[in-house]
DNA sequence: CCTTAACTTCACAAATTTCTGAAGTTAGCG
DNA sequence: CGCTAACTTCAGAAATTTGTGAAGTTAAGG
C-alpha cells in the first residue's frame, strides 16, 4: 500500500475528498470551502492545521483563510488553539455540524419574513395572498417538525453508535 | 391605489417580488430563475407566460426560456399549452413546489452514494471511517422522516386550509 | 525588544457565470 | 403552402466570483 501521511492511501483520500467535494458544490456550497471541510471530514484527527490543508489541496494560506472563515460562520467547523503557540487547528465537530446542515433556522426565518411581507402587500383577500400563506403555514411547520426530528436522531444515533458526544 | 396590472398595486408586487428572489438566491439559487418563480409566485393566476414574465422582469425572451427550463427540471414549475396556440403558461403547481423543495431525494442519495466510497476507502475501521459511517446514518435517517414528515404536512394542511390540490 | 512564525487582508488577474441580440426551428393560420 | 407568432439555441460581451501573491498584523520565543 502506497503510504505517504501515515496511515492511509493518499491518493485515494484525495480522490475521496475531491468527489465528496463536488458533491457540496453542486448543493450550492462554495468550491473552497467545500474541498476544506471534505479535507477535515476524512482526516482521522477530524482537525487540522493551515499548513496541513493548504498541503494536501495545494492552495495558498489565503485561500485556507477564506474557507475556514466561512465555515466557522456556518458553525460547521470550530478553530481551536493549542496554547502556548500561535498554530491554529480547525476542527469538525463530531455531529455538530450536520446539526449546522440542517440548521437552516436563519435562512428558513428569512424567508418566512419574506413571505409575510408578501402576503401583507398582496392582500390576504387576494388569490395570490391566500396561496402565499400557505407556503409561509409549510415553513413554520417544517420549521417546528424539524427540532422533533433532530431529537428522534439523537436518540437513534445514541442508541446504534453510543455514546453520546 | 395605483393599480396598472389590473388589480394590485404593480410597484409594491415588484418589490415583493425581488425581495422574496434574493432570499433565493442567497439560499443557492441562480438570479433568473429565482426572479420568474417569485414573479409566478405573486401572479393572482398562479401562472404566467413567456411574454408577461419578460415585461414584468424587464428580461429577454432568452432569459425567460433558460430560467424556465430550470425550474420546470426541479419541478417547482410546470409548462401548459393552451390547445390550439403556440404560447405556453407557466405555472406554480399549488403546493407540488415546496414539496419539489423538500424533496432533496437525488441530493442526498448521492451525498450518500459518496459518503459510502468515503467510508470504503478510507477503511470502516480507521477514526475516520467511522465518523464518516455516522454521518452516513444520519443522512439516511433524515431520508426516511422527510417522507413521513410530508405526510404529517398533509394532513394539517387539509384540516388548516380544507381542499386537497 | 527583536525576530520570526502564523495567520489575515487586500488589490488584482484569471476563470466562470450570466444575459443579451441574432439566428434558427416549429407549429398555427389564412 | 407560405407567413408569422412563439419559443429555443448559440456565440460572445459584460459582470461577477474566485484564488493568488504581497504586504500587514499579532504574538511566541529567544
Amino acid at each position: 500500500m502506497t503510504d505517504t501521511t501515515g496511515g492511509r492511501d493518499a491518493e485515494s483520500v484525495s480522490k475521496f475528498v475531491e468527489s465528496f467535494a463536488a458533491q457540496l458544490v453542486e448543493a450550492g456550497m462554495q468550491r473552497m470551502p467545500a474541498r476544506i471541510f471534505a479535507a477535515l471530514l476524512s482526516s482521522d484527527e477530524g482537525a487540522m492545521t493551515s499548513v496541513e490543508l493548504g498541503e494536501q489541496l495545494r492552495i495558498s494560506p489565503a485561500a485556507v483563510s477564506g474557507g475556514v472563515r466561512y465555515l466557522a460562520q456556518q458553525h460547521m467547523v470550530s478553530r481551536e488553539r493549542e496554547p502556548g503557540s500561535r498554530r491554529e487547528r480547525y476542527r469538525v465537530q463530531g455531529n455538530q455540524w450536520y446539526e449546522a446542515l440542517t440548521n437552516r433556522e436563519a435562512v428558513l426565518k428569512r424567508w418566512e419574513a419574506a413571505l409575510g411581507e408578501g402576503v401583507a402587500s398582496l392582500g390576504a383577500e387576494t388569490p395570490a395572498g391566500r396561496r402565499m400563506a400557505e407556503t409561509l403555514a409549510f415553513f413554520e411547520f417544517v420549521d417546528g417538525e424539524i427540532a422533533a426530528m433532530m431529537e428522534r436522531w439523537r436518540v437513534y444515533r445514541e442508541e446504534r453508535f453510543g455514546s453520546a458526544p
